[in-house]
DNA sequence: GTCTATAACCGGATAGAC
DNA sequence: GTCTATCCGGTTATAGAC
């Protein structure tokens, strides 16, 4: 988990004050914030911006209601605040998509990153599931200008592989897409597989053997493998 | 769409009457309820259980918001309805599953029967996903029974085709799990494709075209290429 | 069977004591 | 900075007129 930025709408309150224990304070406000955070993370993934209330994040963040409106003004700030960070994590997973190394090893590396990540984050991951099946409500801007470059670019790589005649002629928005929809399903449908496991959560090993078959399966059907 | 199992707390009522117009009135008990079932459908896929509204509902089906609490007494069990519909539809996509043919044939009807529906009924597929990603709250006994006999008895299929040598040796539940995930991406994801394709939702050509190499990449993945 | 009106409760947000 | 008490609009469900 990466240190958040900060939002800080009271900062300016205490601006002319000697900084007497403020050190303390920032602290204090820090592992609350943090606190807020982490709960709003996880009732957010369980139901989404509309279901999700304020109170119940409150109580597993383990402050009063109306702390969690304090440190975030509204419930809006907090949920787009966790959104944005998530996809940012993701479009950090693929950062080194563009240099010239061998398509194989780029595309594994980004699997594995991919898969790692639902493994490490998977509320963030199901945060966003919610946020794009109810439309993209206050995301589509975001989709549109940020990741839509990001995505465009990697296609344009790939479109270079398959001239070079490194890679089969494969459509690379699809594969794109099966790369997010496999490897988000282990955490966004992590419950399903769950129980399809006898009610066990993957083991490291069972998904350790999982990771390795999405990307043989996947590198293999674009002839890579 | 496959005409639903009929809710009908109320026939008792009717039971001793001459059925004087009784065809008629069936017919608009039949009618409303479609109507609502088609409502709730679109607003549950939209906000889940919990943040779906009643009223919201009644709004989309045109009527008053009473009449859906008289159609089905409560919001849980419409809902309830609804999602195991969904579901049963999925498990008949691959109901040839066990048979003896080739297994390219049977994986690719499988998957392309998976993409058809996700063409034709997103919203069932997007309320499905809600109900996993909250915890599988209402469904997890429906899983753990039906969905995971179906699910097992397909793994023994294919661990036959690879004992055989007609598959490679990849495991079968990360197989499954890529065609569940890769497939219901086009409805539940159906929104970020769309921003991604310039703000369009995809076309019977573009959509036919990501169908084929959806195919494609898996069957060659697993080596039936 | 239909629908208006309302009961009973829960939601986000805030005021104001500490 | 913290938290109790509260406002007010929205929510499920039902009562009861038609």
């Amino acid at each position: 988990m990466t240190p958040l930025k900060n939002a800080s709408k009271q900062d300016s309150k205490n601006a002319g004050k000697p900084a007497q224990n403020g050190a303390h304070k920032a602290a204090i406000r820090q592992e609350n914030e943090e606190q807020i955070l982490a709960a709003a993370e996880k009732v957010f993934a369980d139901y989404g911006f509309k279901g999700a209330t304020t109170a119940q994040i409150a109580e597993v963040a383990n402050v009063p209601k109306a702390n969690v409106h304090y440190y975030f003004n509204t419930k809006e700030a907090l949920y787009r605040r966790i959104m944005e960070d998530v996809c940012d994590h993701w479009l950090e997973a693929a950062a080194t998509f563009d240099n010239s190394a061998d398509p194989a090893v780029i595309l594994r590396g980004y699997i594995e990153s991919k898969m790692d990540l639902s493994r490490a984050r998977p509320d963030g991951s199901r945060l966003w599931a919610h946020e794009i099946i109810r439309g993209a409500k206050f995301s589509s801007e975001y989709i549109s200008t940020t990741v839509k470059d990001w995505l465009d670019s990697r296609v344009v790589v790939m479109r270079g592989w398959i001239k070079e005649g490194k890679m089969d002629a494969v459509e690379p928005y699809s594969l794109m897409y099966m790369i997010f929809a496999t490897t988000q399903h282990y955490a966004d449908f992590g419950r399903q597989i769950e129980i399809f496991n006898n009610d066990q959560a993957l083991s490291d090993a069972q998904f350790a053997e999982a990771k390795e078959n999405v990307v043989r399966i996947i590198l293999k059907g674009v002839g890579l493998g």
